[in-house]
DNA sequence: ATAGAATTCAAACGAACGTTTAATTTAATT
DNA sequence: AATTAAATTAAACGTTCGTTTGAATTCTAT
């Protein structure tokens, strides 16, 4: 590793440790993974000393989450809270699904618009969390999100009565699995396509076209479970 | 780690070492994490030696690369082929989207289906190494996904000849992270609610449910991208 | 059966890992 | 200014890592 120091600038006294650390942990979690990044590493980009982590969050494990909590709990509270705000302006009504799926935009939008807030670094290390198999990043993300998630679904269920309780918990499922695999992008959408860089740096027009995709897919016909895929299966067996 | 054998009982010849290190490998990348797999705790596991992965694979990354491709390269051969063979079928009419869907979902589902190709371990590690930022799995992945995503983009572009180019990028953009999110799930749809294992653990009413909602996605309105949300946005502002 | 190539094996390499310790320095409190 | 607590430091802990080596073994072809 390079031992080039990140986070130097800013903030010298006894908590300004911790953030520097923090910060730091926040850039190379998110470049180079959770398992890839090592504690010297850190701390020297941290311009730290290399027992400051376990000093100061206890292990490497409970520095990564708390560098998930300093964001995600806030994005979060203000999901829920937009939504409470819009909810308490439609009065008796049901929110419509584009103002819900707004509550759930706008936050992540925001954050990554702030680079205070930890900017795309993080909601890129949030989307690598998700798929992340470690037991106890799984098991902290479960308990991050729970409450959020019951809010949105319950809403989301009072806009679309007519769907089975399963089927939009589904729905809402790919949702935020599109919502984190578009917004932890950046690089992957190189994968499937080269698009503008300047259409890619721009979040906001990222979620204004991923909004109506998936504001239809909420309100697309319900599936037809019984029938079996005929055509393509049969198409295959008379190819071998 | 345990040194537990995993990939005994099969095959005992020359090749069949290298067999052996794939099938545990990928078991063991898909549980872990590739960097969090040493190579002891994968060669105890196959019961080979632990210099066999660099004998007959060169580097730990080397045998990653050769883990993906083993499946990866069938796959979406067998998509680019099944595309083919619909087309053909339809002959001068464009494909309708939903066959296109098809023929993206039912290679991935057969593999999911088959353990003997890997089954949902393999989709699973797929769905992680989406979401990796390491340079060379990023690097292989496009490599791998250029010519097929080539085609399908072509296909979808053929069946919603008003959709703009871009905006059809995106939405297949969306179409993979939603599938691959899907597929990687098992363990995420648990984080955003509690559903009946029976339904989670059946891929194939998964992708039933799936294409729907992708394919109501696909034939959205245009997003309007000139408009600011000025009604959440507003709502926030007073609030603060 | 035998020569030669291919594979397996036990052992060791140096490096890097997360964490701990004990001493030292800094900050806060009286 | 003295005392106590908090924070930082350099050094070392024991472990594990990916890879290499050279001898032993197994397979393949003549």
């Amino acid at each position: 590793m390079h031992a080039k120091v990140i986070a130097l600038g800013s903030a010298r006294g006894a908590a300004a440790t911790k953030i520097r650390i923090l910060d730091t942990a926040e850039a190379l979690f998110m470049e180079h993974g959770f398992e890839a990044t090592s504690l010297r590493s850190l701390t020297a980009a941290a311009g730290v000393n290399l027992a400051a982590v376990n000093y100061h969050f206890g292990t490497k494990e409970e520095l990564f989450e708390a560098v998930l909590t300093r964001r995600l709990d806030p994005m979060n509270q203000e999901r829920v809270a937009l939504l409470d705000q819009l909810e308490r302006k439609a009065g008796p009504d049901p929110l419509s699904c584009d103002r819900i799926l707004m509550a759930l935009f706008v936050p992540a939008l925001h954050l990554a618009r702030d680079p205070a807030r930890g900017g795309k670094n993080f909601l890129r290390l949030l989307g690598r969390a998700y798929a992340d198999p470690a037991p106890f990043i799984r098991q902290f993300l479960s308990e991050q999100y729970a409450v959020m998630i019951g809010r949105f679904k319950a809403a989301f269920g009072r806009a679309l009565p007519h769907l089975p309780k399963k089927e939009l918990s589904w729905r809402l499922h790919f949702i935020m699995g599109a919502l984190s695999y578009t917004l932890a992008g950046t690089d992957a959408h190189k994968i499937i396509s080269e698009l503008s860089p300047r259409a890619a740096n721009n979040d906001e027009i990222l979620l204004r076209r991923l909004a109506p995709f998936l504001l239809a897919g909420l309100n697309a016909p319900l599936p037809d479970l019984t029938e079996v895929t005929r055509e393509v299966d049969g198409a295959l067996a008379r190819k071998r």
